[in-house]
DNA sequence: TATTGTTATACTCTATAACTATA
DNA sequence: TATAGTTATAGAGTATAACAATA
């Protein structure tokens, strides 16, 4: 064992950092969710934007990528993914043809569906240690910092 | 303006996901924070190589990956450059030569307090929103999760 | 045999620039 | 001129396997 001025070796000096301990905690949180979802086999943008498109549907790529803060270069290969397992489909948009419609078919409806509870499902799991009075605030805070920063 | 079913077009299907709206504030905190490390000529994992090597002089290579959670094998990259810029040291360690003793120079001493003020600083302005108690409360939240989703 | 530091490699996410077709 | 979708590319973070030196 190396000894140390300190008698446990730790993360001290940043512990008390709101977005070092986020960080740490989203890596978790990402590593554990993705593992929920390839069960689907979709990673969390695929699954976010088929998401959105179901709930909104005839959404324009550039549209989704802004409702996600993403790039829109960065969606194309998500849409080609989402496109070629026919969960969606990049319908004309009447009017103008630069823009692609984008929309769920039956099988993506149902996999968002599926996916989506077993998301939220093991959410519950994850944050069960909070109560349900902490995750609300907990969420409301992430949301106010967000809005916040984000002007 | 393409109309989608709803009037407004967002994120209505994962707003209610903890790890999604953390997942996105984090993108922004991270963004921020580069910004603020950039001054330093340091990113966010030597900054916080940095800041546990000044807490822990001695610490090891393995050690460190662990209390940061990260590979070994990318750590070296980082010690790497820390060392180039003679923030660290690599010193040999008695009775065992497969090791290094990491020892912050005057100069890391120095860069650390200096960024670690800086990366304060601007952590409560980014979470000025948040009152001394919302702040408390979640930096207690996301470690407790952490620690229970973490064994 | 096991561990430390290291190298090589690959995959994901992210950001930017430039192209095409359409407006 | 500007916008939508696209392609190519590069940087950063992350994960795994394998090696040499040492224990």
């Amino acid at each position: 064992m190396t000894q140390t001025t300190d008698d446990t070796i730790g993360d001290d000096a940043l512990s008390g950092l709101i977005g070092y301990n986020m960080k740490r905690l989203m890596s978790l949180v990402s590593a554990d969710l993705a593992r929920v979802l390839a069960a689907f086999d979709l990673r969390m943008l695929p699954f976010s934007a088929l998401s959105v498109i179901v709930r909104q549907p005839g959404i324009s790529q550039t549209e989704l990528a802004g409702v996600l803060s993403i790039e829109r270069s960065n969606l194309v290969q998500i849409i080609d993914d989402l496109a070629g397992r026919d969960f969606i489909t990049r319908a004309p948009v009447a009017g103008d043809r630069r823009r692609n419609a984008l929309m769920p078919t039956k099988a993506g409806s149902k996999m968002a569906d599926v996916a989506q509870k077993a998301v939220f499902d093991h959410e519950a799991r994850l944050f069960g240690v909070l109560s349900d009075t902490e995750r609300d605030a907990l969420l409301a805070m992430l949301i106010k910092v967000r809005q916040a920063v984000d002007q």
